[in-house]
DNA sequence: ACCGGATGATGCGTGGCACGCAACCTGTGC
DNA sequence: GCACAGGTTGCGTGCCACGCATCATCCGGT
């Protein structure tokens, strides 16, 4: 987008930050969810063509690195629903703007694995997540003209909203579970927006006939 | 509530778990969001009573340590919400249940300061909240006779419910908001089961004391 | 009450990591 | 072309997680 617009040096470092997150991401995928302590810094590093050193510049932690993609990702939620047309109702605005955003290239399934399912890569990865809420909530609170210091809503339903998400990565990370990402995101986006189904109807989710 | 019925050992391994922990949360709190680098494995072990390695054989992090009280808390929200009466409704059911579980004693407000507004614990902080969830769907699938493995609906719901314990904290804890952690836990909660208020008219945060 | 087994607590040693520091190299603006 | 700001690298340090072997303590059966 505005690659051109910053300067060699920004352009190179950015360049740099996110070889160094996808090498940290692939050498974690390759060693597989069990071996995540076998991947030494100084493998990412090299893989990325940067020093120890410097990978340690970028991130603090293996943790961190891996997770870069989702955090970055996450940081891009609350301009995506901001740049959703303002006479949206705010359920359909949240269910376009983020099925748009985390569905543009389908999501790397053995990344996503990675990341959700391997419990010390669990913190990170939830801080990835909740990056999106405090610019989510700030997004909503605009669109529906509340105050978020004094209203709890914007706030809880960003949370929701990221929840969501993840819920439905987890999901659609299950096996035997059919039907694309988005099916499964937008069906997770709107149970957000709905109230109690006290008795809600069978078969939703991924829902089409796997038993 | 069981610690009679366990084993010496048990009873013995779970109070020096929850020195440790306890040990880790005090000199946190006493270092500042700052300062936690500061709190090395040698004090908290030695605070507690302990060795530095048998410390370890606990927690294999500070943060894992300081944050053990809240994700203790968080794997009894499942059992909280399934010992309300079943003909409750859901929202009332969970609201209660939560607000029970959380203001038994009023937080500590410290406490969970360190908790949730020091960055390097924030991933540990949300890993704890996020334990509730399991349990918690399970729970909210069993009440509203839904197969959590087909429906999104509990999992969502349960990781909306723990996100707006974790935006109530968060609001409790900001400087010139009045009001008990009850009443914005309730608050909060209720935005959950409320379906998108385009036009929303009361049921605002900390409700009753602020402007 | 006694004894063998099980389980947790410790000490020690090892491998790795985060990060401060200072020198070096590479774009940038004048 | 030059001096400077900013990024990269190597080195050294202190801390930490964890495997292993040992010791103390608790448990259950006889």
């Amino acid at each position: 987008m505005n690659d051109d617009a910053m300067d060699l040096r920004t352009r190179n470092k950015q360049a740099t930050r996110e070889a160094i997150g996808h090498a940290a991401l692939r050498l974690a995928i390759e060693q597989g969810p069990n071996g995540l302590a076998l991947v030494r810094v100084h493998d990412i590093a090299s893989a990325a063509g940067v020093s120890p050193r410097t990978y340690n510049n970028y991130f603090s932690s293996r943790e961190e690195a891996i997770c870069a993609f989702q955090a970055d990702q996450s940081r891009r939620v609350g301009q995506a629903l901001r740049s959703r047309p303002s006479a949206e109702p705010l359920e359909e605005a949240v269910i376009a703007a983020v099925t748009e955003l985390y569905t543009d290239p389908e999501p790397d399934r053995a990344g996503l694995a990675m990341i959700m399912s391997t419990p010390a890569l669990e913190g990170e990865a939830l801080k990835a997540f909740s990056m999106a809420e405090g610019p989510l909530a700030e997004a909503i609170a605009e669109r529906t003209g509340t105050d978020p210091r004094r209203d709890l809503f914007p706030a809880v339903t960003a949370a929701a909203v990221a929840g969501a998400i993840r819920v439905a990565g987890r999901h659609w990370l299950q096996p035997g579970v059919t039907g694309s990402f988005a099916t499964i995101l937008r069906s997770a986006l709107s149970c957000v927006f709905t109230a109690a189904p006290t008795t809600h109807g069978p078969g939703k989710a991924g829902g089409d006939g796997d038993d």
